[in-house]
RNA sequence: GGGCGAGUGGCGGAAUUGGUAUACGCGACAGACUUAAAAUCUGUUGACUGAAUAAGUCUUGAGGGUUCAAGUCCCUCCUCGCCCACCA
């Protein structure tokens, strides 16, 4: 008998794998497909952990299982090579970010190989390849052609570390998501993708996708949707007005001042000369306070009256003109009518500057201590008195909008996606600047634009790429007219290359095309995208976008890129932290598998150890369960090869029994994505086998049957150790090329069955019976219950309620 | 403040969707094997009362309710995690 070594088989059979490409996907339009893609892995240095191993052992039971289950499969995968984190890796180790990008990749994908997953090798693709970002250049230019690629100068968020700008989604609490640098506003010329042309379908289409509420609010947050109206506030004793947008024009009768934001381009203009002074002060104190200061809540509210004075359009008071940085310059008008009795800021200001709190909508709370936000009955609002506030909303817009003072409008949060990047290491933008013909396109034919090799590319932090340096490379000639031209130096951000990456695993060698449409046509849209939820408005918000642009362009014949998107949970480290390099609590795979354990007891801890959406601490004592019960399934097969010989027939009703319930409930539960009960069946099964064994005297015929299941419904989670013993119990072909096992449901129920009895709903005996009595036969045997009848003793019966099979309860 | 999710043994977690709460694993304890230990195999293991592997009581964050029956449904409240947040 072998001895159980995962050591001795588990790169046998990778290197096999490899070598015969039983995974590879076939172009083939006949076969049903199913295309399963986790976020493609970002080679930055850092090595694989077992938090990582989690997100592909969830994509590889899938892909595995539904392999078996006659799907042809396309698992492909890729390396995200562009971007800040590679190259300032490679700026730490002194090397190039091409050298870096391969050391990168080349160690991750032997981390992949060593945990056994499934991928189709032969459509490896890198963002960082010509052949690659050629056609992102490409989408580019598409994007460019049809007016979503504008250059803007505005004042962009700027990270003084990575020294580059930054799009919106990618500043979290005032801070570089890389970095972690607190950001400054810097003026600079800049490319920008129209994503906001997109706002209403990248909102609407969220609605029939499979992704989880709690990523589809996010994105709808991100987006901000409000519907409102502009309305016109005339400044006393002058011609021009303040424009401010509302979402309650229904509370107009309760605004009693207004406030800019201190940026707003009419505070100069609003100031008195006695007040010059004091704004300029609070103006100034604002742009020094950085946007972390700016953005903490429950602050106290500042500000400084402008001197000026608004006329309020409804009871036409006059209303001071304030500026306070709560208004932000960049959303809706920069501008509000403020409305201190029904929005708690406004209260807040109102309370700190002794302004005047006049109550317009009447509901169940009292105006006490703060605002009253909710809808209710208008009072104090002239003729929309005892309207519906909600109603008399509408009306007063209406009304006013016959003034030309007032229009609805819809306000979106989603500003446009800025993508240039003042870094080296990322597809040059595909343009050139010509003194007379503005920003020109490259011609197709001559991309891709190379990112040229250089010796010196750290970022200079003058707000140019490195490229501006490299002679070569900038001076170009005009493709329209001919003339001295230059070259765009900035780089694309590395969501560009993230944005379509998953078309190209459907054509990932095509040099004419960036993939031809019957292949997308094929394998598209990814059935299961797996990955963690840090992406939610930044990638999975950028890939709509841009499958929509391709949609409408006719490159494709889906709108959603992603049909059904699973989050799995983080593994924490075992003090319950994250894992990471600084904290030092790191656990590699690697490590574990030269320790003996092996890939498949890790790929089955992974699972085991919770719900695969939650998240669990890591627990290496766990690995020795899994080790054991992997080391069990091992013993038991090998102990008794000769039953896998043996030429009896008769079949053993309790092992079919067991055998059937197996593969029922692994079936059902990786159909709904409970893996850790799967595993735990498995583990209860394999337990009452070794009782069967101990009992001896069993149908050698069946239990030879009942663990040739075990180890197919195994094959997903444990490749390595399933394989082995498959070709020792006889097999030549893989496992994992094998048809999915079947079960009878008539098969998985015995004869007989455990009754439940409860006498007012508590336990009294569990009874034996036969299978579907009538309700008068159970009732008769429980209360002939040696222990039952003491309790119904000198009682009267109230009640018997009877469930099939099931339960007995006698109320007394 | 808004959104999403969660609270079950010493620990990670199960529970056919209203029907035996604590499956499976870890840990702990005991037995077999062994000169011995490890490994392996076999038991026991929610708490309390009891010699008891007799019997009973209690138990799913807290408190109420609906029901023959509630971890599961309803109401009130508490705690924790994640994401967003002065967006008018």
């Amino acid at each position: 008998m072998k001895r159980f070594d995962p050591k001795s088989y588990e790169t046998k059979w990778q290197e096999q794998w490899l070598e015969s490409k039983i995974y590879s996907a076939k172009d083939n339009k006949d076969l049903k497909k199913k295309y399963v893609l986790e976020f493609f892995p970002y080679p930055s240095g850092a090595a694989m952990h077992v938090g990582h191993v989690r997100n592909y052992a969830i994509g590889d039971v899938i892909a595995r299982s539904s392999r078996m289950h006659g799907f042809n499969v396309l698992y492909p995968m890729g390396w995200d090579g562009f971007g800040l984190p590679a190259e300032n890796y490679a700026i730490k180790n002194k090397l190039s970010p091409k050298v870096a990008i391969k050391q990168n990749t080349d160690k991750f994908k032997k981390q992949l190989n060593q945990m056994g997953f499934s991928y189709d090798w032969d459509r490896e693709i890198n963002s960082t390849d010509p052949d690659y970002y050629k056609w992102t250049q490409w989408f580019f230019l598409l994007l460019f052609k049809k007016g979503l690629a504008y250059q803007q100068e505005s004042l962009q968020w700027w990270c003084p570390m990575d020294k580059t700008v930054l799009a919106n989604e990618q500043v979290e609490n005032g801070q570089c998501w890389r970095c972690g640098s607190v950001v400054e506003k810097k003026a600079l010329k800049q490319w920008f993708f129209k994503i906001t042309d997109y706002a209403d379908r990248l909102l609407d289409d969220l609605e029939d996708l499979n992704w989880t509420d709690s990523i589809k609010n996010m994105q709808r947050n991100w987006i901000g949707k409000s519907k409102g109206a502009e309305l016109d506030f005339l400044v006393e004793n002058k011609d021009s007005f303040v424009r401010v947008f509302t979402t309650r024009a229904d509370t107009i009768y309760g605004a009693t001042y207004l406030v800019l934001a201190p940026e707003h381009p009419m505070v100069e203009e609003l100031i008195t000369d006695e007040n010059r002074q004091k704004v300029k002060e609070y103006k100034k104190a604002t742009e020094a306070k950085s946007d972390i200061e700016r953005q903490e809540t429950n602050r106290e509210k500042t500000g400084v009256f402008t001197g000026s004075y608004a006329v309020n359009p409804a009871t036409k008071e006059k209303i001071p003109v304030y500026i306070s940085d709560y208004v932000l310059v960049g959303y809706g008008t920069g501008a509000i009518m403020a409305v201190p009795a029904h929005d708690q800021r406004d209260y807040d200001f109102a309370m700190q500057f002794n302004l005047s709190i006049k109550q317009v909508v009447e509901g169940d709370e009292k105006l006490e201590d703060h605002a009253i936000v909710a809808e209710g009955k208008m009072i104090n609002s002239g003729k929309y008195d005892g309207l519906p506030s909600s109603e008399a909303r509408e009306k007063i817009v209406a009304d006013l909008e016959h003034n030309k003072t007032a229009k609805e409008v819809t306000n979106y949060r989603m500003r446009d996606w800025l993508i240039s990047r003042q870094r080296y290491w990322g597809a040059p933008i595909p343009i050139i600047h010509c003194d007379d013909c503005g920003a020109v396109a490259v011609k197709e034919e001559d991309l891709p634009v190379l990112l040229p090799d250089m010796d010196n590319f750290e970022p200079s932090g003058d707000g140019r790429s490195p490229l501006a340096n490299d002679q070569d490379f900038i001076n170009t000639k005009c493709p329209k007219c001919g003339k001295d031209a230059k070259r765009e130096t900035d780089t694309m951000d590395g969501f560009a290359c993230s944005s379509w990456y998953f078309l190209r695993f459907a054509d990932p060698k095509n040099n004419e095309k960036a993939f031809e449409k019957s292949l997308s046509d094929l394998w598209l849209p990814v059935d299961e995208y797996i990955g963690g939820a840090e992406h939610a408005v930044m990638h999975l918000l950028y890939a709509r976008f841009w499958t929509k642009v391709m949609f409408d362009e006719g490159l494709i014949n889906f709108k959603e890129p992603f049909t059904a998107l699973r989050n799995q949970g983080m593994i924490l480290a075992p003090d319950g932290n994250k894992m990471s390099k600084s904290k030092g609590n790191t656990i590699e795979p690697d490590e574990l598998i030269s320790n003996g354990y092996g890939a498949d007891s890790i790929r089955i801890l992974e699972l085991f150890l919770g719900p695969w959406d939650q998240s669990v601490n890591w627990s290496t004592e766990g690995l020795s369960g899994t080790y054991k019960f992997l080391q069990r399934v091992w013993n038991i097969t090998t102990k008794n090869l000769d039953a896998f010989k043996s030429k009896e027939m008769h079949a053993d009703k309790e092992i079919e029994m067991l055998k059937n319930k197996l593969v029922m409930k692994v079936t059902k539960d990786i159909e709904k994505m409970s893996f850790n009960t799967a595993i735990a069946a498995m583990m209860q099964f394999v337990n009452e086998m070794y009782l069967i064994e101990a009992k001896g005297n069993f149908s050698k015929f069946s239990f030879a049957a009942a663990l040739s299941d075990l180890l197919l419904v195994l094959a997903p989670f444990a490749p390595h150790i399933t394989e082995e013993l498959w070709h020792d119990i006889g097999n030549k072909e893989s496992i994992h090329l094998q048809n999915w096992p079947k079960y009878d449901v008539k098969l998985t129920q015995s004869e007989k069955v455990k009754l439940v009895v409860q006498i007012n709903g508590k336990l009294r005996d569990l009874i034996e019976a036969e299978n579907n009595l009538t309700d008068e036969q159970i009732q008769q045997l429980a209360m002939n219950s040696e222990k039952v009848k003491p309790h119904l003793s000198g009682k009267t019966l109230k009640k018997v309620i009877v469930v099939k099979n099931k339960l007995v309860n006698f109320v007394v």
